[in-house]
DNA sequence: TGCCGTGATCTGTGATCACAGTTAGGCTAT
DNA sequence: ATAGCCTAACTGTGATCACAGATCACGGCA
């Protein structure tokens, strides 16, 4: 191969990575949106003729996608081989925002140290973004989960362990039905602006490069939000 | 209903949690074990008909399970759609090691401060079985990897969050083909006794309640492991 | 009125076929 | 001898059909 065509191969490889986009994936996406944005609730049933017709697709797709969800535990099969939304009961919400705090408090911990200048600001207009929606009169309930969603991930995504981020996002995936169909049902949370201050205070200590402070002010995010949802009392005993 | 006909009732209840057995769940736990054991190594090119053909079912059961254990990580689609096992480049091996020393640092460190007396005897009979093994003259290469594999869960289960033993078991997924392919291949790691040093010392932490020193001595067994491994030189650049 | 068997209907699971895209190997032409 | 094409086998993806088991409503018996 010449030196020309090396260079152009350099080129075309340097292109987006080539994803993969088979119709599985887009209805894992679409499905998976729809967990963590809470739009499908814990308990949920689904059907796969039913998704693939609403979706327009053949059952094959919603069967693949639906596979890697039950992996994922954002779908249980029960023992009848029905499909539903797990449904959560207080036990398990309370280890998981346990774990939670450990994990991402880590993240956070560790993105106090390793983070750019360029991260910082993405992080920072995140939390100023999040503070606008979330501060309003009437939130854009959706467009809030959104943007709290994405000032976490920026956070975490700035430590530099992609594989960390993934299980995040999985454990995102299980509690999110719960967490943000309750900041659905119950918007007047984001009013305290417990979040927002939280929030605020996880960005300083990022910015002097607190990873303690950091680590405790997510936390403290994520037990304070577990707390509330715990508080109102509509999770199951199981 | 009759009191004759509950007692009935509880007696079937009383019995198995009736678990779903499907092909695919098969096929499932099957490709897990050889990657987990590292019988499959990085690199490894999957077919879906010749699975399907070697474990005589059809090509459905292995799909589904396949795309469990893509959503896992654990086997990649190319964007050929050709299937494999991920090879590991050095620096996200790294990371892994990175995360599995805080994650399971963090079970061994809360499995001390919870542990019930029949779990400390189930880890302390896991951590004579492993030492049995690995200080033959000859080690049973398989079996003691299982065991230091039982050795580990054994404490993780007993910090009483099973959703944190998922994310440690994804993490396993993940790094069982690399970590296992290569004690198989350089079993004279296991003379030097480091890694049994490390389980007693975790042991006794956690016998006398000491989280932090619970914490530590997983956390060196995790690292000193994948420091080995770095030190081999076999894994690509990436 | 309340309970239980029974049927139609719908469920996930598995098998089979069809198809476009890729890969590998032998062939030809240079 | 080697570069390039070209065919044949094989790949994952998707659709369709078959089937056993579950669900639920209806109707008859107590």
């Amino acid at each position: 191969m010449s030196a020309n065509a090396l260079s152009v191969m350099a080129v075309i490889q340097s292109g987006p990575p080539l994803e993969r986009n088979t119709l599985g994936d887009q209805v894992y996406a679409h499905i998976r949106a729809l967990l963590i944005a809470g739009r499908l609730a814990p308990g949920d049933r689904l059907s796969l003729r039913q998704v693939a017709d609403v979706m327009g697709v053949s059952m094959m797709p919603v069967r693949e996608a639906v596979s890697r969800l039950v992996a994922d535990q954002a779908i249980e099969v029960m023992p009848n081989r029905a499909l539903r939304v797990p449904v959560m009961g207080r036990h398990q919400f309370e280890q998981l925002a346990v774990i939670r705090s450990e994990i991402e408090g880590f993240a956070a911990e560790r993105e106090a140290a390793v983070r750019t200048q360029a991260q910082m600001t993405v992080i920072t207009t995140g939390l100023q973004h999040f503070n606008e929606l979330a501060q309003a009169s009437e939130p854009d309930l959706p467009a809030v989960v959104e943007a709290n969603q994405a000032f976490h991930f920026a956070v975490y995504a700035a430590a530099g362990l992609p594989d960390l981020v993934d299980v995040i996002g999985s454990l995102w995936l299980k509690v999110g039905p719960v967490i943000n169909l309750d900041l659905r049902e119950n918007p007047e949370r984001l009013a305290t602006g417990q979040a927002a201050e939280l929030h605020a205070a996880c960005a300083k200590a990022i910015a002097r490069g607190d990873g303690k402070a950091a680590r405790a002010a997510i936390a403290a995010d994520i037990t304070g939000a577990a707390d509330f949802i715990l508080s109102q009392g509509r999770l199951p005993d199981s």
